[in-house]
DNA sequence: TGTACATCAGTGAACGCGCGTTCACTGATGTAC
DNA sequence: TGTACATCAGTGAACGCGCGTTCACTGATGTAC
C-alpha cells in the first residue's frame, strides 16, 4: 500500500457511495423519474460532482445495475456449490428473494431490455453481465443432464422467471406481501416444470 | 343515422387516426423518446389538436395500448373457438406472432408494468384489459381440466410467455429473424410444458 | 521552515434543449329567423 | 336569400418546467526546492 494506491481506493469508495445512492433512488422512483440531481442529493453531493466519477448518466445507471446483478450471481453460485443435488427450486427462491430486496434491479433490467437507444459501451457491459449469468445456469443444468438442450432451457428458465417477476409485481388488488407469496408459489411450480424438463430423457 | 350521430362517428374516426399514428411512432422509437409532437406529425396535425381528443398523454398511450391488446385477444379467441382440441401451442404462436407484428404493444406493456406513477384512470383501464385477457385463458384451461389450479396456471402461462418475449427480444448477436425463430422454439416448448401441467391429474 | 506550484474533489450558476400543455386565434360549417 | 350567431377542428406561438451537462471557480491537500 502506497499513497497513489490509497488515493485510488478512496476514489473508488466515493464512486461506490454514488452507486449506492443511485440504487436507493431507483427503489423509490420510477425509472424515468430518476435524475442526476436526485442521486446527487441522496449521496450528499452536487450533480456536477457525479461527473468526476461517471462519464454520463447511462454509465452510472449501468454500473448500478450490474452491481446488483453481481450480488444475485454470488448468492446463486453459493447455492449451486452448497449441494450436489439439483436444487432449482431453491435457486428460484433466491432470485425471487433478490427481487423482493432489490426491486431497482428488476426495474433497471426491464428498462434496458425495452430501450433500443442505449449506447454501445453500456449495452455491451449489460450483455456481458447477462452472459455470465446465463453461463452459470447453463453449467448448472449441464451438471444434471448434459444431453438435454441446456442452452435453450437455461435461456427459457431465466426468461420465464423474469416474466413472472415483471408481470406479477403489480397484481391489482394485492398487497406486496401477497404478491411475493404469489411469486413464490408460481416460482416453485415453474422450477418444478423446468426440473422435470431437464431431467427427462436422461 | 342522423347528423349528430354522423358527427360523432367522424370524430371517432379522427380520434382513431391519432391512435394509429401513436402506434406507428411507438414502433419506431423507445418509449420515453415518444412525444406528443412526434405523434401529431405522424398524424398530420399539430400537437395541440390531440388535446381535442385526449385529456392528456397518458390517456392516449393507454388507448393505443388497449387497442393493440384487443386485436390480440380477438385473434386468440378465434383460435380457441376454432377447435375442440387443446391447442395451446397454436395460441402461443399467435401471441409471438402478435409481438412480431406489433412490437409497440410489448414495449408499452412492459413500461406500464414497471411504472408505479400511472394515474388511477389509466391504471384501471389497463388492469381491466389484462383481466379480460386472463379470464379468456382461464376459461380455456378450464375447458380441458377444471380441476387443475387454472387461475394460477393461466397467470403463470401469461407471465412466462411475456418474459420470453421481453427477455429474448434483444438477444445479442442475433438478428430479428433469428430472434423470432428462437422465440417460436422456446414458446413451443413452454406451451408443451404448460399443456402437460394442465392435463395432469385429470 | 517557508514559498510557489500542482492536483483534484466538489460547488453554484448557468446553458441549451425538449417536453407537456395552454392560450388566443382562424376559418370552415351548420343553424335560426 | 341573406344575415347574425354558434360550434368546433385545428393552428402557431408561447409558457413553465426540469432535465443532462458544462463552466469557471474555490479550497483543501500534497510536493519541490
Amino acid at each position: 500500500m502506497n499513497f497513489p494506491k490509497l488515493k485510488e481506493i478512496e476514489r473508488d469508495n466515493r464512486k461506490s457511495l454514488i452507486i449506492n445512492a443511485a440504487e436507493r433512488v431507483f427503489t423509490q422512483l420510477a425509472f424515468d423519474k430518476v435524475t442526476m440531481r436526485h442521486i446527487a442529493k441522496e449521496a450528499g453531493i452536487t450533480a456536477t460532482a457525479i461527473y468526476r466519477y461517471f462519464t454520463d448518466k447511462q454509465c452510472l445507471y449501468a454500473e448500478a445495475y450490474i452491481r446488483s446483478n453481481n450480488r444475485l450471481l454470488v448468492r446463486i453460485m453459493e447455492e449451486m456449490n452448497a449441494s450436489k443435488d439439483f436444487r432449482l427450486e431453491e435457486i428460484t427462491m433466491i432470485i425471487i428473494d433478490h427481487f423482493a430486496r432489490e426491486e431497482q434491479n428488476l426495474k433497471m433490467r426491464t428498462h434496458f431490455m425495452i430501450d433500443d437507444t442505449l449506447n454501445d459501451e453500456v449495452l455491451s457491459s449489460i450483455n456481458e453481465s447477462f452472459r455470465v449469468f446465463l453461463i452459470e445456469i447453463v453449467n448448472y443444468f449441464t451438471r444434471f443432464n448434459p444431453d438435454s438442450d441446456v442452452r435453450l432451457l437455461a435461456r427459457m428458465y431465466i426468461a420465464s422467471l423474469n416474466g413472472l417477476l415483471i408481470t406479477l409485481r403489480k397484481y391489482p388488488g394485492k398487497n406486496r406481501e401477497e404478491i411475493i407469496k404469489q411469486m413464490r408459489t408460481s416460482g416453485s411450480l415453474l422450477a418444478g416444470m423446468f426440473k422435470m424438463q431437464i431431467l427427462q430423457n436422461r
